[in-house]
DNA sequence: ATGTGTTCCTGTCCGC
DNA sequence: TGCGGACAGGAACACA
């Protein structure tokens, strides 16, 4: 499900009903997900304070007053949906428990976090704070595309040398972390730029004109919610909307909308994954 | 080192 | 309506 866009809808849906609270009670209801969960993790859970709800990449990370982090990946189908809180004007009661429930928080408010992952390709683990960034799942991250450290100069060198497509090389998150599938479809559309296009060999021009794209594409996708296709909730439960400003993604077949192009989105498989763009706009 | 194919798992949709 | 296959927003891992 989630990328970059998802999982910081996610955060900001949490932060209210989590941030500064305790953890009333930790219910886990099966050993492990897509890794065994860690040791002892409802009772290391239980009775601690969230200090802060961050994110990196398409990671969630929940400071706790025992000094460790909870670290947290929805995978491919994850959700963290809210309950038992008012949320806006509207209260959300608790729901009956779904299949796949795998985690539930409750804390001290009363408000409940359910971590629901039908395929189990999500994660969790326990880190200490300190140092998290040096976890395995962290430690090899490249950039956040938002951030600082993710400028032109930065991405022309990172693409240098590398005789991949730029679609697969935008998708390795050691390159830049927190892109996927749909968002990097839509930014090389955005960018006139095609997904064949050798990422070494892209040059250096256009491939300066990718990152205030990027930046702009994970902008708009945030403030719209995320996109919702199949599994993607936000927090309270509602579905984003960036889902109808796609371009090209699981558009194949459908006309290219950009002004004058008579193009059809096309579909391909690189790196065993579907890539949607317009032949005509992307060069 | 860098690139690609496979794999994990469940659910849904589409064609027959 | 059932059944089989393709496919799904991720990414670690094995191997060329």
């Amino acid at each position: 499900m989630p990328e970059l866009p998802e999982v910081e809808t996610v955060r900001r849906g949490l932060l209210p009903v989590v941030e500064g609270r305790v953890i009333a009670h930790a219910q886990v209801n099966r050993p492990d997900l897509r890794w065994p969960l860690p040791e002892r993790m409802a009772e290391r859970l239980t009775g601690q304070r969230v200090l802060a709800l961050r994110r990196r990449s398409k990671y969630l990370l929940a400071d706790l007053s025992s000094g460790e982090s909870l670290l947290v990946h929805l995978g491919m189908s994850g959700r963290m949906l809210v309950s038992g809180v008012m949320l806006g004007e509207f209260h959300h009661d608790h729901p009956a428990p779904q299949k796949h429930d795998h985690v539930v928080l409750t804390m001290d408010n009363g408000a409940r976090v359910t971590f629901n992952d039908a395929r189990r390709f999500g994660a969790m683990d326990l880190v200490e704070t300190a140092g998290a960034e040096t976890h395995p799942l962290l430690s090899a991250l490249g950039p956040e595309p938002l951030g600082n450290a993710f400028d032109d100069a930065y991405l022309t060198a990172a693409l240098k040398g590398r005789r991949t497509p730029i679609k697969s090389a935008l998708l390795d998150q050691h390159l830049v972390a927190g892109l996927g599938n749909i968002y990097v479809c839509e930014v090389l559309f955005r960018a006139g730029i095609s997904p064949r296009q050798l990422a070494g060999e892209l040059p250096a021009r256009r491939a300066a004109s990718l990152v205030p794209i990027i930046r702009e594409v994970l902008a708009e996708a945030i403030e719209a919610g995320g996109s919702s296709l199949r599994d993607h909730r936000q927090a309270n439960g509602e579905l984003g909307y960036f889902q109808h400003a796609f371009r090209v993604y699981d558009r194949e077949g459908q006309p290219c909308s950009a002004p004058g192009c008579t193009g059809t989105i096309a579909r391909i498989v690189q790196s065993g994954r579907s890539t949607f763009f317009c032949p005509g706009c992307q060069r």
